[in-house]
DNA sequence: TCTTGCGCACGAC
DNA sequence: GTCGTGCGCAAGA
């Protein structure tokens, strides 16, 4: 491949317009970075050869550096849709090359560089030339010069009588700007701080070895102005002591009187500057890494991102290899700072901090938070596709026929737990338990008149009033009428009970009724035992009863005991955890054996809040939820459901 | 740990 | 409104 002008082949100008497009269809950023990793990764690549073959393209057009909301990116021109445009508009592309930062970073540059810019103010000339001269993007001398009057007229930057241009102070600045210019002067480093003097993030600088840092918005090579030292390697700590705000710089520069007092103060303070610009250096990297980011070496991050200065590459490496000790003994201080900062984002571009420039603060977006029953959903698979994969997933998996049965979706279970099979009907949960039937499953026909609205209790579920025992016990004969739930040897009278028997009603609302009419329909003679309405399709353990009233707060007002302690509901203070275990096993015999890991006793019973059930005991919230009662129900010993909210 | 896919926010038009 | 872009996240290797 040739130049336009028909120079010499640009080695990996195929690579390098298949990473920018690779990336393009990844809706990664085509940075240098990730360009330099991809080819490194496929065709083993230096980054330095990466980043001088880039460069090559970029003179050739065959490469558009574009500034992307505020951070540079790459456009294969041959298939950039908008080479037109930028064509006739450059400075559309590059118009976030400026900014306050990166005015504010020349002026702080240039003062430092001359300390009588700091009274005087700085030369237009000279500021526009320090902004042009840290970016080789088509900025052009109007468009700068323009900016610097918005600049003006905004407020972030004062222009004086005699024309000069001289920042505004803030409260807020530091000292730490002049001590990184300070510090790159003094060590050699060459930075180009067109924009702010921000924080400089170092990957791992100890094997940053011939890297120089440019301005982010260009891998371009660029001059580095007056204030950049020739010789330019760089080392960690130097790196850790570059801090963002420009402004800081000059209003320190003010205090001291003399960047000449405040250089050498900032020296001393050295420890203290690298303690605090270590919160502005997220993406340091563990030496782990050093080795992969040696030849990638382009990194970025924050406003200010670390650049491949090419035409660099050349140059000596002698300092930095000396003072290598030191910055690795700094980095593993980085690293822990690290550690506490988000990591996740393996984006060598900057992420979500915008500060200084203008690239749109993207919110970071919560997680969503599905709802349970969406599980079922087949998602789209992410990642690394294997094979071929259906771009169009994200179907419904599971029966559709339960999209028009609300309480179908309601849990894990969606299979009636009596008949075990799947029908046009909604199914209704066992208010303590995950168990699910269908009504017509667990009432007879003339039950489901009145009693579908009614809350229903699986067998497991439902214990006798009397003893509290479950029918694990002996079998249940449930009231017709009140739905309490008794063991024959518990009622008074004794119930004889046969299978044949459908209604039976307790001794209170025989009694009840007795008094309000003849009871001539109302007898206790009549029994149901705990049974279903289908018994042969019975899984063995499942025997729904129902339970009308119990859970309304109707019912509680009608019964005396559940104002204080309700006798039937065991006192649990002294169980051990196995009895506290076989309690929730014959309630929840799936979701027990956590009481039994957690050796929850009754003491710890009775002291469980909401959160440890819902929380803390790894269950899924149904299940956990109706955990949660019976344990408060235990620690109330009132069966009380507008407790179980609160 | 790294690469990849992609939802969705954002800005330009 | 559409379109281009790429951050941020999650999944997969």
């Amino acid at each position: 491949m040739q130049h336009r002008g028909g120079e010499s082949k640009i080695k990996h100008e195929e690579q390098i317009l298949e990473a920018i497009d690779q990336l393009r269809r990844r809706k990664a950023r085509p940075d240098a970075d990730r360009i330099c990793n991809y080819l490194l990764r496929k065709c083993s690549v230096d980054a330095r050869d990466t980043i001088a073959d880039l460069h090559r393209l970029i003179e050739a057009e065959k490469v558009i550096q574009v500034d992307y909301k505020g951070n540079t990116s790459y456009r294969n021109a041959s298939k950039w849709s908008r080479l037109q445009l930028y064509k006739n508009k450059p400075e559309g592309f590059v118009k976030e090359k400026l900014n306050s930062s990166m005015v504010a970073g020349a002026v702080a540059e240039l003062v430092v560089a001359e300390p009588d810019y700091l009274d005087q103010g700085v030369p237009a000339d000279r500021l526009i030339e320090q902004l042009m001269n840290g970016s080789t993007s088509p900025t052009t001398r109007r468009v700068v010069d323009d900016f610097l009057s918005k600049e003006v007229a905004s407020g972030n930057l004062t222009r004086l009588n005699n024309g000069n241009y001289s920042l505004v102070a803030t409260p807020d600045m530091t000292q730490e700007s002049v001590h990184q210019e300070n510090s790159r002067q003094e060590n050699g480093i060459k930075k180009n701080t067109s924009q702010n003097l921000a924080v400089v993030n170092a990957y791992d600088f100890t094997e940053c070895d011939d890297m120089t840092v440019t301005d982010s918005r260009s891998n371009t090579p660029k001059s580095s102005g007056e204030a950049s030292p020739k010789q330019d390697s760089l080392k960690k700590d130097e790196y850790c002591e570059i801090v963002t705000g420009t402004k800081q710089t000059l209003q320190n520069s003010h205090k001291d009187n003399s960047s000449t007092k405040s250089r050498s103060r900032f020296i001393d303070n050295k420890e203290e500057s690298l303690n605090r610009s270590n919160n502005h250096q997220p993406n340091l990297k563990k030496a782990s890494k050093s080795e992969r980011k040696q030849r990638l070496q382009v990194r970025s991050e924050e406003p200010v991102e670390i650049e491949i200065n090419y035409e660099d590459y050349r140059t000596d490496r002698k300092e930095e290899t000396e003072q290598r000790d030191e910055s690795e003994q700094l980095s593993e201080e980085r690293d822990e700072e690290d550690a506490g900062r988000s990591s996740t984002n393996p984006s060598p571009t900057p992420s979500s901090t915008n500060t200084g420039g203008f690239r749109s603060a993207r919110r970071k977006r919560a997680k969503k938070v599905f709802d349970p029953s969406d599980n079922n959903l087949v998602r789209r698979k992410r990642g690394r596709q294997s094979g071929s994969q259906n771009k169009t997933a994200m179907i419904v998996s599971q029966d559709s026929q339960e999209a028009v049965k609300p309480s179908a979706k309601e849990g894990p279970h969606r299979h009636c737990s009596l008949c075990a099979k799947q029908k046009q009907e909604r199914l209704v949960a066992c208010r303590d338990c995950t168990v699910r039937a269908h009504p017509s499953c667990i009432y007879s026909p003339e039950e489901l008149i009145h009693k579908l609205d009614s809350s229903w209790q699986c067998e497991r579920c439902k214990s006798c009033t009397v003893c509290c025992e479950t029918s694990d016990a002996g079998p249940l004969i449930t009231c017709y009428s009140c739905d309490e739930a008794y063991h024959s040897s518990c009622h008074t009278p004794r119930i004889s009970v046969t299978k044949s028997t459908t209604k039976w009603h307790c001794n209170n609302c025989t009694q009840k009724h007795s008094k309000t009419n003849n009871t001539h329909s109302f007898s206790s003679n009549t029994s149901r035992p705990v049974t279903p309405s289908h018994p042969s399709v019975l899984p063995p353990v499942l025997s729904p009863q129902v339970s009308p009233a119990r859970g309304s707060s109707d019912q509680m007002d009608d019964d005396g005991p559940r104002d204080g302690i309700d006798p039937n509901i065991p006192d649990a203070s002294d169980w051990t955890s196995e009895q506290v275990y076989q309690y929730f096993a014959r309630l929840f015999p799936k979701e027990a054996e956590v009481f039994r890991q957690q050796d929850i006793d009754g003491h710890s019973l009775l002291l469980m809040k909401r959160s440890d059930v819902l929380s803390s005991m790894d269950l899924l919230l149904g299940p956990a939820l109706k955990i949660y009662r019976h344990v408060l129900k235990l620690q109330i010993r009132r069966d009380d459901p507008r407790l179980y909210w609160l």
